[in-house]
DNA sequence: ATGGTAGGCTAACGGCGTTAGCTTGTCAAG
DNA sequence: CTTGACAAGCTAACGCCGTTAGCCTACCAT
């Protein structure tokens, strides 16, 4: 179902997403929600269907939030650069908003339409003409930004330094390409 | 807990990664577990402290059988583009298992000694002389890779197309590494 | 012969998402 | 002014989940 939420909908989702930034994935169940909001659980259904669509929603606020920083960035005088630095720190500012976002598949009719596209100006922009190397790019984006907040990077790695190795790696391959 | 394993508990844990394997994360159950051993969910609890150790141990045969793999792939002419599409196969092949390996922070003394640096050959071995680069070309297999599995990137992308763009990108920038 | 231990068991706790079915207040139509 | 629909709350319950406490029994070494 894509038709909009209500008022309180969007209530218990705000109240829904700061629970998740605050505890985590295993904190944000509907009793605990639920009581945030200052109702039962099972009242949360009258106003969502199930914890799979509060969490689309929760994302699609997310995806709407990425999207405007991105969209302001395109002001900048290097706004692939910019938008970069964005996605990186937004991850490392909401870590559960972003494995929220990232670490499942999509069911998109669950989303508010459109944001999706709307939060992926960077890869759209980036490398526009060469769309393979634009994924290419967020790939590696992704990659980087997930596997460091899941630490799985050894202590001594030098993670700025791989984001610039990896940034330069693309920003070459655009600049020659034939 | 670094301790070996009991014939017993690897027994457990053979048929716990075959049962994530065939019902993804919401089918590994202890209770479920238990039944396809033949015990009761409890008794899980003589062999191994708890579920967390349980997916580690699973974690640390995959890291193995990836290890092993990458290995092999020393012999072939292409050590580099062997290990990639070993990588990539893997996890196509095993997607429950990538998963579990790759989308939590790993809690290295569970795992059996030794197994990650073994199965990050490819990391090490791919840009030896610039692990940053090396880092960077990881985050780029892994980002393809989960994005993939995770439906993320548009029906009409073409997948093999950005895999190709990237790892040119990264190849070449090793070639004219100053 | 005996006592410890390995490895089962049952019962239970507190949590989870979710559903069924009841109640109440508001508000528009007759 | 009454009435009836509906939105939005409630309680109770179901069947899962991971985990713990405490019991039993078979084996094996002293």
């Amino acid at each position: 179902m894509t038709t909009e939420l209500s008022p309180r909908a969007r209530e218990i989702v705000a109240v829904a997403r700061q629970l998740l930034e605050e505890k985590g994935p295993a904190g944000l169940s509907m009793r605990r929600l639920a009581d945030r909001v200052g109702i039962r659980a099972s009242s949360i259904y009258k106003h969502l269907p199930d914890k799979q669509a509060l969490e689309h929603a929760i994302v699609s606020t997310v995806f709407e939030e990425l999207a405007d920083e991105f969209e302001a960035a395109l002001e900048h005088a290097d706004p692939v650069g910019t938008m970069v630095a964005i996605y990186r720190r937004y991850a490392k500012d909401h870590p559960h908003l972003y494995r929220l976002m990232t670490e499942q598949p999509l069911q998109r009719d669950l989303l508010v339409p459109g944001v999706e596209e709307r939060a992926s100006l960077p890869a759209r922009l980036l490398v526009g003409d060469d769309p393979d190397a634009g994924r290419a790019l967020w790939a590696f984006a992704h990659g980087m930004t997930i596997l460091e907040l899941n630490d799985r990077f050894p202590p001594s790695a030098d993670i700025d330094a791989a984001w610039r190795a990896g940034f330069d790696a693309f920003r070459r391959y655009a600049e020659n390409a034939q």
